[in-house]
DNA sequence: TAGAACGTTTAGAATTTTTTGAACGATGTG
DNA sequence: CACATCGTTCAAAAAATTCTAAACGTTCTA
């Protein structure tokens, strides 16, 4: 600790040598991802463990990332396994070699897509089933209702039924980004406005792009 | 306890009273926000009150709060303040009542919109940054480094690189969703491929695409 | 066959996040 | 003024998450 505090120190007064100037930039980066990943409901050492191997021109085995991690082994095999399950990172085998090696997926696009197919996607449409399911059952109740619950049911109804739109919306903005396509954000806006506005507040020109997206949305078999 | 499971046994074999279903029906609401909630890096809490207020067509107290969710006083004044901080709920001041009531933002665009600005954006604008500084600091090194030294700054270069198109691509479709605008995806799985690709891959089409946001986003005061 | 190398699993330690409950200050009321 | 109401704060408890280290099973080597 003390050591690396004085290092630090020299550095400055001194000039730092390229090969640990390169190695402080690696390290940003790696906890940088680290953050990212953590943003992003991952943890930090799965960001992490992505930075390294997509920094690394060779595959690296769980030792390495044990050493330039400092974290136990334990720690980095739960965590390698999983971003292999994302398919982030992916394993090498090597001949008559014991270890395994890993290597991040270089395309992050493909990586971000995935995850957002894999992960918001099935988010997104969950909420959005419960919602169809609560207004439905809203408008059912709301029919045989008496006065005052009538009028609940109505409001709940209304109230539900705008964040089932934004949802949707959200939810036909992933399937764009996966699949590619275009969206317009300007008509989106409007989806999901408040209940009173949304009324009268859906023009033609919105009406269509709605209706795009969901056409689009129930085309790929989610619920509607 | 029990009485809720005796009382569920019940509702299923006999016929569940219409404010009960409804009550439940809003139950679910609730806690689908709260999953929500937590899934964007809120709490569980948050998210719930939020709910609790957007299903109220009167403004709600704290302590009505505090009784719907069965939470207790200070932690539903924090997280209700907090709400209020993102823009998410306000409060309603009564004449000559001391209390404070709330109530939510029904514009759930503007509200979503307003999280995506400050929350989302920071945040990548923070890592756009970092990796502008680092991309510059690696080239710098890489003119003076030596054989080795230079191939490994050159590599990070790039790698960084993708990065870096991928979260400004992020940052620009942000900015899209705020502002309002068009986004085509079909350009944007290009941005962010493995580096060899990437350097023939940016076509005719796709450089203008990018052109077009990176423009935008420097109109937009971030550094570039 | 003994032992080394490697990855996984897991109990529990450590850390972080969330929640509680009591204390407190401020404001109003009789 | 004594007392009640209301919202905030904060230390400590509880819960959830992340991490470690040791035990273990496999596979390979001498």
């Amino acid at each position: 600790m003390d050591s690396k505090i004085y290092r630090q120190r020299r550095e400055i007064a001194e000039e730092v040598s390229l090969p640990d100037q390169i190695e402080e930039i690696s390290k940003e980066f790696i906890n940088n991802l680290g953050r990212v990943a953590d943003f992003f409901g991952f943890n930090r050492l799965m960001g992490q463990l992505y930075a390294v191997l997509f920094l690394s021109p060779e595959p690296l085995t769980l030792d390495d990332m044990v050493k330039k991690l400092e974290s136990s082994k334990g720690n980095v095999s739960i965590n390698i396994r999983a971003l292999e399950r994302w398919g982030l990172v992916r394993q090498i085998y090597k001949w008559a070699d014991r270890k395994n090696y890993y290597e991040a997926e270089p395309d992050v696009w493909k990586a971000v897509s995935g995850i957002l197919q894999e992960r918001e996607r099935k988010e997104s449409q969950q909420i959005i089933s419960s919602l169809n399911q609560s207004v439905e059952r809203l408008e059912q109740a709301s029919k045989t209702a008496s006065g005052q619950e009538a009028v609940t049911a109505q409001f709940y109804m209304e109230r539900m039924e705008v964040l089932r739109r934004l949802f949707k919306f959200g939810d036909s903005l992933l399937d764009m980004m996966v699949q590619g396509g275009a969206v317009d954000f300007g008509s989106a806006s409007r989806l999901a406005r408040s209940t009173d506005e949304y009324k009268e507040g859906i023009s033609d020109l919105d009406e269509l792009a709605l209706q795009q997206l969901e056409s689009d949305q129930e085309s790929h078999g989610a619920r509607n």
